[in-house]
DNA sequence: AGCATATAACCTGTCATACAGGTTTGTATA
DNA sequence: TATACAAACCTGTATGACAGGTTATATGCT
């Protein structure tokens, strides 16, 4: 559905793989339907939650019939652009990681990258959080985070609300990052996370190996409350390199 | 459309912004379609090129109408996920970075975040890049980039052969880094590239301003050709100092 | 047997119509 | 002013029909 707009086919090639619809030929309909909705969007300067005019509207104006219009709605949901449900107006979506996620889960399912290479992208990301989150963290960030760090000690015994806890703790750093962007490709990864963590977790076979996954996590929070972004990405990287070691242990290529 | 599937909503509640489908009820019916086309991705452990049931079989299996699976199989497109086109059979489709360039582009456009926030997550993902780049390319890759690199500056005086030369050179150091997720990432910034590109040179008001923008990039190439992940990760460094820097004179927030 | 062509089968793209059911807005009343 | 109800609006689903492109199979020729 997305493609490549006519106003921006300048002499300029995008250096990505062939578009499909280029190599086929014209435009559909559904396609033209959907980038005059993101073309509205960028004209009227909408916000998250403004209205959009609604299908049967856009199809009027458009010329189309409703049909092409829902498919064309219902690419821009897939993406999350828009947001839409049965007797809502349609409005301007906030972006959320989820369209990211499902790329990363289908790239994954069907061996076009493989678990640790998501890992090395993630890595490289969630360093740079952590250095951003203790430059830029509020107090109330800075507790946050130390406070999933302890609870996952609390919780060491139960493993799914210790993964929750490790699950929100690399979001509250990504948050603290204050770049959503950064926030919303961290959020992409833990669909990967949920599977992966129970496998590499179980890897770790005594106390010990546990607690010093469990030091990893409260080093981090600490550097970052300390306002020190260099320990807090060597104590981040320390943190992945025992995350892929242990992926690595359970079998995950 | 992409939405959270029975099977991994364990205990474990997913650390984004609350999803809307959640928020509102059931599942619709093209939800659920949307999940058993990658359930079958998944289960037939399909690759890219592999043929996907038509719309009419999966209506079929499911029991909905066509137009349920039309609006699935056009959010499945819309992600990339699979490729259609009026007569051909539907085929798992590979990654291209066309739905987070998508994402991103929209979010900048209704204000969601900046193209310098962009910014800063394209240099946290180039300088990782590059540093792959030195310590794996091919020598035909090292030939490629210093290609790119010195052909911007042949073409110094055609901003957008030379623009096409930057975008083929960032392409070429990410596909050098040898996982394609870091590819299809940077790939997914040339459409703010398209339109950030030109306001940032146009802000090089002298020769020497624009020779060494031309510089930084052979650099990139020199260091990647030495195999020297050191020099490569500064070069992309400065690079970037200078082309955070362009961006804001040309007022870019 | 190999190649070219024609045909059949298959597939997506679009349109129109109808109905179900949920949400939002406007109006009337206490 | 607050509440209830009706109207308007909106999405979700189904069905049937037709247009037109691609792919697989059958047939004919060398």
């Amino acid at each position: 559905m997305p493609v490549r707009s006519a106003t921006k086919k300048s002499n300029i090639v995008r250096v990505s793989p062939e578009d499909a619809s280029a190599v086929h030929g014209a435009q559909t309909l559904v396609q033209k339907a959907f980038l005059a909705v993101t073309n509205h969007i960028r004209v009227e300067k909408l916000k998250v939650g403004d209205r959009l005019p609604s299908e049967k509207s856009f199809a009027d104006m458009l010329g189309v019939s409703r049909a092409v219009m829902r498919e064309a709605f219902g690419a821009l949901s897939a993406l999350r652009l828009i947001d839409v449900g049965n007797g809502r107006v349609p409005r301007v979506r906030a972006m959320d990681g989820l369209a990211l996620a499902t790329s990363l889960d289908h790239a994954v399912n069907t061996a076009q990258i493989t678990v640790l290479q998501v890992w090395d992208v993630r890595r490289t990301i969630e360093l740079r959080t952590a250095v951003l989150a203790a430059e830029h963290r509020t107090d109330a960030e800075a507790e946050k985070i130390m406070y999933h760090a302890k609870a996952m000690r609390t919780h060491r015994k139960d493993f799914a609300v210790m993964a929750q806890h490790d699950f929100e703790l690399h979001h509250a750093i990504a948050q603290a990052s204050h770049n959503i962007l950064f926030a919303q490709v961290v959020s992409s990864f833990s669909d990967l996370m949920t599977v992966s963590l129970p496998l590499a977790w179980a890897t770790r076979n005594t106390a010990k190996e546990r607690t010093v996954v469990l030091e990893r996590h409260e080093a981090i929070a600490e550097a970052i409350a300390n306002k020190d972004p260099e320990a807090a990405m060597l104590a981040m990287d320390s943190h992945f390199d025992g995350s892929v070691q242990n992926l690595l242990n359970a079998g995950i290529k």
